[in-house]
DNA sequence: TTGAAAGCGCTAACAG
DNA sequence: CTGTTAGCGCTTTCAA
């Protein structure tokens, strides 16, 4: 059996309180007698129960992380930011995985409520407005990524439309002036709001993307691969492509090296995720906006810990995107690129 | 206030004791004072905290999992199973990741430890054997993927060997004679078990795969372009490449598109890890070998709950892999390939 | 069939 | 400066 802290004082020659004082560094004592007693707790290897001290403290320094829809390509680096943000209050994490089912999710909720997690994360794999995780819990929660449908509710995502913006501004400061767009399934509020972002970037230049150079399509490298001859063959001129992700992006790479055309030279690419593991290896190089999700993850952590401190911030959140920029589509000299100061430590799968 | 058990009793009219029974349907009593406890404690949307059992009980339900280098492609899997292995037992995760750093991991695992964690489960990006995570921890641990250096412990991991001679076999089958290995840095213990496993299985075949066929390289898609080139020069017989991982393979591919060779006619090509996202996408899709992570979790999540039990399996255990065949090396007519009856239910990201 | 009391490991208020 | 006491929420003898 563990050692507890009545152990301690035993052995200590000291009443309990006083060793939970002395273990604490709390009121006053005799430097020796503090010094015995965390010299026993040393040698003995105690460890402080923390259920037990949570009983008293009513925090537990747990908070929940429930992912709705298992665990995607996004959610490490999101993760990395959580646990980072959350160290600095030495919170442990606790982890469902609901699986689009509703009675499993149910179940999470119950049991994270059962250990009195100080707070939850909920996240998921699309930026859409999701129903919320359950009213009237008895901790704060935060939405990350994924978006409550209650305005009441906190959420941090990104903003896509950013991202867009990002995407278009790439393109034309490298000389692009006929702008298409390959994207995913216009249901993902992600795609939308990326398509309004391009068009918004390009209206500042005076620019346009009509609906004839947009194409939805699923995430697959499939579908760029099919669709950028498509779009050549109708449209010979268009000089640049923002990819809505990096597997559309690679696809349209190949695509392009498949037609003769040469990236960037004759057509740009930008793609969206930067997936190093994908962007990287693409012949050639991928430019790609980062979505930050480890700053995603970071923030998220902060705005929770900010929650159960009381500091409510109810709302939608949306944190600005950054671009890495590779051969497809080269900085134009002289320009600052846009690259995100924090970096994620943790690398991507 | 969540209510507590007093609330319950105090509303049912009955005492604490009656209350804690009438809950968890033990000792005897009256159906309709059950009923009535049961139902109060409905009413009122009582919880039972777990933290405050857990103290009397003795278990605390909850698993720490413990990662040395941060989640990679190979972790969600692996995740999955492990959760779906411990919801059993209604078990939680704790997540914990090291980040390669020791300080860190000594510093999880006190936190663990505080938490009376009822077990561990350790794992790693690589199958290497690593250091044991500590000596005499207070629970049981199993080390999963990674596999610990002290035969005294308990793990779990792929059978790499294995993988090797079913890929072969894959290839032999589909009638290649003359295979190659591109396969990534021979300090990994995955790598060189994995060619001991090709050249088993050749040997069974009266085949041999000689040094001059076998390249190490970064596992990275770059090398299995640049190396099927030059290996080709050097051997333009050769009629099939099993490689290491997934990305050297589709490298491979596209540098055998490259040289106009057909893929499989002229030379088929075997992957590995079944990364699905990336060998379905390349052209021809790519046959690969699955190491099963989520049966591998699961393995190991129920491993952890025998020994959590007191049944002690010290010692390593390799779960076989199987292949998933695709255009890139399909099978013989008639012939059966092995493929796991239990896939995945979290898909891989 | 029910309840009083003790205790799990720890903290905190209050005396000594 | 240190110890006694009470109590956090729950379970579990043991009496009534």
């Amino acid at each position: 059996m563990a050692p507890t802290i009545r152990d301690i004082a035993r052995v200590a020659g000291v009443s309990v309180a006083t060793a939970s004082k002395g273990l604490n560094g709390k009121g006053r004592m005799r430097p020796e007698t503090r010094e015995r007693i965390v010299q026993t707790a040393r040698d003995l290897g105690f460890r402080p129960n923390r259920n037990a001290r949570s009983l008293t403290s009513g925090r537990t320094y747990t908070v929940g992380l429930l992912t709705r829809n298992g665990y995607g390509r996004f959610t490490p680096a999101l993760l990395g930011g959580v646990e980072d943000a959350l160290s600095a209050d030495t919170c442990s994490l606790l982890l469902c995985d609901a699986r689009r089912d509703a009675v499993r999710e149910r179940h999470y909720i119950d049991a994270l409520t059962a250990r009195r997690v100080d707070g939850l994360i909920v996240t998921g794999r699309e930026t859409d407005q999701a129903p919320r995780v359950g009213r009237d819990l008895p901790f704060p929660v935060v939405y990350a990524y994924t978006v409550s449908a209650d305005p009441a509710d906190t959420s941090v995502t990104v903003d896509d439309e950013h991202g867009g913006r990002l995407a278009v501004r790439q393109l034309t400061r490298y000389g692009c002036r006929r702008i298409a767009h390959l994207t995913g399934p216009p249901s993902y509020a992600a795609v939308r709001d990326r398509v309004a972002g391009a068009r918004a970037a390009l209206a500042e230049e005076g620019l346009d993307l009509p609906d004839s150079r947009v194409v939805y399509g699923p995430f697959s490298e499939e579908m760029g691969f099919t669709h950028v001859r498509r779009l050549l063959e109708r449209d010979p001129e268009i000089d640049g492509i923002f990819c809505g992700n990096d597997q559309i992006a690679r696809g349209a790479a190949d695509g392009l090296a498949a037609l003769g055309r040469r990236v960037p030279d004759d057509v740009a690419l930008v793609g969206f995720d930067n997936w190093t593991l994908l962007a990287a290896s693409t012949r050639p190089a991928l430019a790609s906006v980062d979505m930050n999700l480890y700053r995603l993850g970071r923030v998220v952590g902060e705005t929770l810990l900010a929650s159960i401190d009381g500091t409510v911030s109810p709302g939608v959140s949306r944190l600005p995107c950054s671009i890495a920029v590779r051969a497809s589509c080269p900085a134009s000299t002289g320009d600052d690129p846009v690259w995100a100061s924090d970096a994620p430590l943790v690398p991507d799968a």
